[in-house]
DNA sequence: GGAAAGTGTTATGTATGTCAAACGGATGTT
DNA sequence: AACATCCGTTTGACATACATAACACTTTCC
């Protein structure tokens, strides 16, 4: 599965994988998404929102079409699932295997989605599918 | 333990979390840590650390003697081994447990080290501790 | 048709963290 | 005494990531 080298391949911040996170569920959840909507989202002001949303336009991980209307790039989907896997498989893991509590479980796996390596990411999951399975 | 909370309540970042770091490994290591010893132990410019370092003396992390020696704050330096603490949880988790290898396992640990909460690395610990016993 | 609301950009400012380069003080060497 | 080296600070520049505020351009509503 090359969606788990996508990510180490871009080096990715904190703030720009929040963005295109946003992207991700605002088109599931809603079919577009604008920068206000991404600003919205993400609790930023639309300014801050257009100044970073043009910076990933820069790196081809995110289209604008003729509407101003945003997508993911097929580059930008990528990164965002991996990123979105991670999370996942960090919560999980925090929730019901350490029984951290739910609120603290969804800080940890955010503050660290974008920074663990995919080969830890892929073992964790290994780990908890066995752990679970021997439970 | 308060050692735990000493953490939470001070929000440090990647960086100064690392130059307190430097400190304590120095002084353990050779008994003095100067701006110029951090900066190299860091991998950064003395210019740099002259910089990072006053603010965290601002902070009453650091103290510094009429030789413009360093040393950590009784505050300092809990938050320091409150770090190391949770560095070495994560790493023998990811190194012992999920056999990542250990120069990722190393990275990883360190990206994350100063992110997780208290009650995040005190799960782990004990989650570790049983599952240990049991293997 | 005109005011109001919504949308996006740009300008300016703050804070962190980095660098290179210049400078001043202390120390060491010849 | 003079030159060289080491040490720490300061300065100016850059990048990221945020905020406010001002501005232009739609769209919507009366």
């Amino acid at each position: 599965m090359d969606i788990w080298k996508k990510f180490e391949e871009n080096n990715i911040t904190h703030s720009a994988a929040h963005h295109l996170l946003a992207i991700l569920e605002l088109k599931e959840k809603r079919g577009y998404a604008r920068v206000t909507d991404v600003a919205r989202e993400l609790n930023i002001t639309t300014g801050s929102a257009s100044i970073n949303l043009k910076s990933l336009k820069g790196k081809n991980l995110i289209i604008e079409d003729e509407n101003k209307f945003l997508a993911l790039s097929e580059e930008g989907e990528a990164v965002a699932r991996a990123v979105l896997m991670r999370k996942n498989i960090l919560y999980n893991f925090l929730a019901n295997i350490l029984k951290v509590k739910p609120e603290q479980a969804e800080i940890d796996s955010c503050k660290t989605e974008h920074l663990i390596s995919a080969e830890t990411a892929k073992k964790l999951q290994e780990f908890m599918e066995k752990y679970e399975k021997a439970a």
